[in-house]
DNA sequence: TTCGTTATTGATTGATCGATCAGTAGACAT
DNA sequence: ATGTCTACTGATCGATCAATCAATAACGAA
């Protein structure tokens, strides 16, 4: 008999572990991307057989797949609050509304920007299915709206996408810098979402009408 | 005899050979991140044998850091012309002249901002090496500058670090997005580095006082 | 040409990866 | 209790990784 008590076996509904193995996974994905992530260190994070990730998933390709699609499911669900709660109809407010949500999907899924930045260069299957399930739509709309918004000159001129990319990457930047070299700054974490959004607001409203909101 | 001429080989100095691997290796490495790229990849792409890249370079890791060295020297030569091309002495031209250099460096190695996010989070050898090394002077000045040009109202209040990494934020972004969702806009690349300028002054600079361009 | 230096290769190592699968054990119905 | 699903494990496979090393070919010096 050793002196270490008996392993003690948990089990679990299917529905249950899945979630929890989604949770490890998407923190490793997000740490080290998709082949820095090995099913190991998941399943060892979790205290489980590696072999049981792959009881769950068909295989490592749909372990991710599954990361993402909560994430974006959850981002998803931002949005549509946000356009819900916009204060009216018109391109300006929807515009204030695609910012907020970007914010608060940056803020909520703070592995989000990271794991875009990583599989974003790379012409995997895993992109090609990201971009076609997801980024697409929300890219177009969100485009779309600038374009609106500077056409009654309430967006500053210039190529819609680069103020499209400007959004996303203050937003982006600001809510995963901070362990990113925490070793530099002390500064406290996180931002002040308000704080961020008058940021984004200064960097594409036009300073030459007068600001107005609503 | 196979139809096949003979292989071949050619022969370098050293340092054209190390220079040709720092090159190959950035890019492999730029796109799928220290784990996800092999030594085989790196040597199939320049068409030597994979045994080449340890003659020259100890081991894996020590090809990385030769990598981001050549990346931060040549940035820390963009960072010292532009301060030497500053309008004047004082904490704003200062300040433009590093935003120039920031934009500058996004432009001219575009690898960076991704190598920067995709070692930004693990605790790595090689990302402590990398922040002792390079970034944590870049960052101290940066942000000091902003403070100075805050407390004479030329800059807008609030964190200095969230105005720090908000226009390192538009600056990565916008200039490595490119490739990374081309499925997705159409849109010319690059973006035109006066234009990027435009939105980090936007994004920073007090509009309560009227700006004054030196 | 010949020699010596050194850049380069091919074969091979042990470690580690994702994946497979036969077997084990927990929960619940009966 | 007994049986029956099914969540779960441990052993193991082939592939592939970084790394080592003896053998080799290119080049300049003699």
């Amino acid at each position: 008999m050793s002196i270490t008590t008996k392993p003690k076996r948990t089990r679990r509904s299917a529905a249950d572990r899945r979630a929890q193995i989604i949770l490890a996974a998407k923190s490793r994905f997000a740490v080290a991307g998709f082949e820095g992530t090995t099913t190991r260190q998941i399943a060892e994070d979790m205290g489980v057989a590696q072999s049981l990730l792959l009881y769950h998933f068909e295989n490592k390709g749909d372990l991710w797949k599954a990361v993402m699609t909560q994430i974006f499911e959850h981002a998803s669900l931002v949005v549509k609050e946000e356009f819900e709660a916009a204060e009216g109809p018109d391109p300006k407010s929807q515009l204030m509304a695609a910012i907020r949500a970007f914010i608060r999907m940056c803020l909520e899924e703070p592995d989000l920007h990271r794991l875009m930045t990583m599989e974003g260069r790379a012409h995997s299957d895993r992109l090609d299915w990201l971009a076609e399930t997801y980024l697409k739509p929300l890219h177009d709309t969100s485009v779309a709206l600038i374009a609106e918004c500077q056409e009654r000159g309430q967006v500053d001129p210039g190529d819609p996408t680069l103020l499209y990319y400007t959004i996303l990457g203050i937003a982006g930047t600001v809510f995963s810098f901070t362990p990113e070299i925490g070793l530099l700054s002390p500064s406290s974490v996180p931002p002040d979402p308000k704080a961020v959004e008058e940021r984004v607001c200064a960097a594409i409203f036009s300073q030459k009408a007068p600001r107005t909101f609503e």
